[in-house]
DNA sequence: CATTATAAACCGATCGGTCTATAATGAAAC
DNA sequence: GTTTCATTATAGACCGATCGGTTTATAATG
């Protein structure tokens, strides 16, 4: 039987994957095994604390790929381009609602509870450094702040749509929309 | 051995609210029973079907409840009236985001595919009778189609940042957020 | 040839589901 | 107004399958 070998680093987006289609509880290990193609002998070298380390590592993953290619530029870069990134990097990285948001996802159930502190940061984090973009190109604070939260409910919003009406076109529209409401608030009303 | 007798009207919001507090796959037939006091026996009394059976069940009397107070008033009501009512009718039964929307929560997961009809159009239908509400209020059909997206996937947004956030007061704030929105595209701007 | 990684048998616990015994209920018979 | 009794509903033991997790043996790697 041919082995084939794999490390850490390839083994994380994999098993991602399988809990963001299946959920936290819906990912039993026989599942993953299945649909990753990695053994159970596998996955435990790699997580030897099972399904719970799995989850950990996977939504620590998440946050280190937003805080690159999401966050920080909203924190450091000029605030239009980065705002414009944003959007660029989420209809990517949700293949245009095709895939879901794990963070989101595991908000809902109790598996929330598990993961509570590294839930709540990944959209305080987002809110924050959206936020502070949007004051960085001109906007007032108050506004900042609620059209900010806004944008990130949006986001989820239209991943739900997008699965439950099975039509990623949605998905785009809502990003479309919330890209040019964003826009108003940026240099003074215009995009 | 005291007993307690109950009947299926009884049985089907206790069972969805464990539902909605563990998702599909995380609500087993043990955590049900515990956490509504029901016996195995009863369950499978009034849901010979099993899991599945509750399931769908909630979900028609889910679709049951909205259709009596959100979308048929939507549909028929004066609409002004009846959007009004619809915001409050949705924090209420949303309790401030501290309760899930059971629909939306099941289309993330593949439990969507179990249950992809009543889930499409649960959505489909509550999209159409805000915007047709809104047509009626004299807002131009293409404007009402994209805000009553926005509106609902916004309401679902508002529930995971919620619970993410841990913050019931963000729903509210997105709730607010929308209707006052959504007013201005009724009676020419003016709320 | 030590280290790294894979495969799969194996474990007790829990899964969804079935079954049997019996308690509560309400209408008919008296 | 009791008594009777079929109906309705509850309790929990029980079933095979699957759960998350452990272990042992061994293949790939540098």
């Amino acid at each position: 039987m041919t082995r084939t070998v794999f490390e850490k680093s390839d083994v994380i987006p994999m098993v991602a994957e399988v809990f963001r289609e299946l959920g936290y509880e819906g990912a039993s290990l026989s599942k993953i095994t299945t649909r990753t193609g990695l053994s159970k002998g596998s996955l435990y070298y790699f997580f030897p604390g099972g399904k719970e380390e799995m989850a950990a590592e996977i939504l620590a993953h998440v946050e280190a790929w937003f805080s690159a290619n999401v966050f920080e530029p909203l924190e450091r870069d000029e605030p239009i381009t980065a705002i414009q990134k944003m959007w660029r990097e989420v209809d990517a990285y949700f293949r245009s609602g095709q895939r879901i948001c794990l963070v989101g996802a595991f908000a809902l159930d109790e598996t929330r509870d598990r993961f509570a502190a590294m839930i709540s940061q990944y959209f305080k984090r987002w809110i924050e450094a959206l936020c502070a973009a949007l004051v960085r190109a001109g906007a007032a604070i108050e506004a900042a702040t609620a059209i900010s939260e806004e944008a990130i409910g949006g986001i989820q919003g239209g991943l739900i749509l997008a699965r439950a009406l099975n039509d990623e076109a949605i998905f785009q529209r809502t990003i479309a929309g919330l890209a040019e409401r964003l826009a108003k608030y940026t240099q003074g009303g215009s995009s």
